[in-house]
DNA sequence: ATTGACTGAATGAACGTTCAATCATAATGA
DNA sequence: TCATTATGATTGAACGTTCATTCAGTCAAT
C-alpha cells in the first residue's frame, strides 16, 4: 500500500466487492476490512463510521461514471448517435461493473440517500443535464427539463441492466429483446414533424 | 381477531408499515409482532422464518395492484385512453399505498427475490401482459413483446412515483413536471400509423 | 381432558464501534 | 552515524446492542 489514498480506495472497493457479491444486507465492516486487508478498526481512521463510508462509495461510483461517460462523449457527432452511444456506453458501463451498479441501484432507494446527499452537487448530474441540454439546443429533442430526460433515460439504462441480470432465465424462455427499450425512449424524446405529439 | 386469516394479513400490513417508515433494514420481528399486537414467537406459526414473511408480503402486494387495475380498467375504451388510466390508476395506486410502494420496488432488487419466486406465477404480471398484449391486437401499439412493454412501463411509472418522493425539494426548486413522461413513453410504443380502421 | 394457538423471556449469533496496545517511520540530538 | 523520542497509523480483542429464532409454559375453546 503506497500512500492513505490507496488504502481509503482499497476499503471502498472492497465494500462495493462485498455488495456485489450479498447486497446491501451483507457487507458488514468485519468483512470490509477483511476484503480489504486491514483491520476493523482502521476503517474508522478513513470513514467516520458506516454511513460516511457508505457515501464514500457513492462519490466514488459517482466519479467513475462521469469518467466513463464523458471520455466516451462525443461533441462533434450529431445527437442521434450520441444519444445511442450514451445509452450502448452506460449500459456497457453497468454491466463491466455489476458492483457499482448494484450498489448505485440500492443506494438511490435507500435511507443513505438523504436530503444532504441530494443537496450536494454531484458532477455526474451535472454533466448529464449538460449532455441532454445539448441535444436540445441543437433542436434534435423536445424542449423538456434536462432533469426530466437524464431521470427517464438513466432510469430505463439502470431498470433494463438491472432486468436482464435478475430475469436472465424468464428472458431467455421467452426470447424478450430489451435493446428495444433505447429505440422507444428515443421515439418518445426526439423532436418529430409536426410536433403536435402533446 | 375474527379468525387466523384475519391474523396472518395483520402481520403482513404491520410489516408493510414498517418497511414504510423505516425501510427494508428497520423490519425486525419484534417490531412487526409489537405493530401487529402479537407476541414475537406468533409470527412463526403463520411464517417458517422472515424469508417467508418477506415474500408473503410481496404476494399480498402483487394481489392489491391486481384487484386495484383490473377493477379500474375498461377494455372497451380504445387503448390510448386505457394506457393513460393504467398510467394514472397504477400511479395513483403506488401514492395511495407508499408502504407497498416501497417495499416492491426494493423487493425487486433484493436477494429474496430468487429465481424460485420469479417462476412462480403471478396473477400482475399476468395481468399486464395481456392488458399490452391486447393493445398490440387492436394496432394500437407497435408489435413488441408484451414483457418489455410491462417491464418498460411499470418501470417508468415506479420510478416516476419514487423520484417524485424522493427529490421532492429537488424538483419543486427546478419546476420538474414528471407527467411528461407518461407522453414521452406513449410517444414510443404507439403505432405511428394506426393500422386497421375498419 | 385435549387440542392447538399463543406468549415472551431466553438464546446465541452478528453487528458497528471503541480503545489500549503495537508498530513503522520520521524527527531530534549528540 | 547512531540512539532516543515523538507521531500517527494500525491492530484485533472486547463491548454493548440488536436481531431472528426457539420453546417451555399458558390460555381459550371444545
Amino acid at each position: 500500500m503506497e500512500n492513505l489514498l490507496d488504502k481509503k480506495q482499497s476499503i471502498i472497493e472492497s465494500a462495493l466487492e462485498l455488495v456485489h457479491a450479498n447486497g446491501f444486507h451483507g457487507c458488514p465492516v468485519s468483512q470490509v476490512a477483511k476484503n480489504a486487508s486491514v483491520a476493523a478498526g482502521t476503517i474508522y481512521t478513513y470513514f467516520e463510521n458506516k454511513e460516511d463510508l457508505i457515501v464514500g462509495i457513492y462519490d466514488y461510483a459517482a466519479e467513475k461514471i462521469t469518467s466513463y461517460m464523458s471520455e466516451r462523449d462525443d461533441a462533434s457527432l450529431d445527437f442521434e448517435t450520441r444519444f445511442f452511444n450514451y445509452w450502448h456506453n452506460f449500459t456497457e458501463f453497468y454491466e463491466q461493473h455489476p458492483a457499482i451498479h448494484g450498489f448505485y441501484d440500492q443506494f438511490l432507494n435507500s435511507p443513505f440517500n438523504s436530503e444532504e446527499v441530494q443537496n450536494k452537487p454531484n458532477r455526474w448530474h451535472e454533466w448529464a443535464h449538460r449532455f441532454f441540454q445539448s441535444g436540445m439546443d441543437e433542436g434534435a429533442i423536445r424542449e423538456t427539463n434536462p432533469v426530466v430526460l437524464s431521470i427517464l433515460v438513466n432510469t430505463n439504462i439502470n431498470s433494463t441492466v438491472k432486468i436482464k441480470k435478475n430475469f436472465k432465465t424468464k428472458l431467455a424462455k421467452k426470447n424478450v429483446n430489451l435493446e428495444e427499450i433505447s429505440h422507444l425512449i428515443w421515439a418518445g424524446i426526439k423532436n418529430a414533424e409536426p410536433k403536435n405529439l402533446f
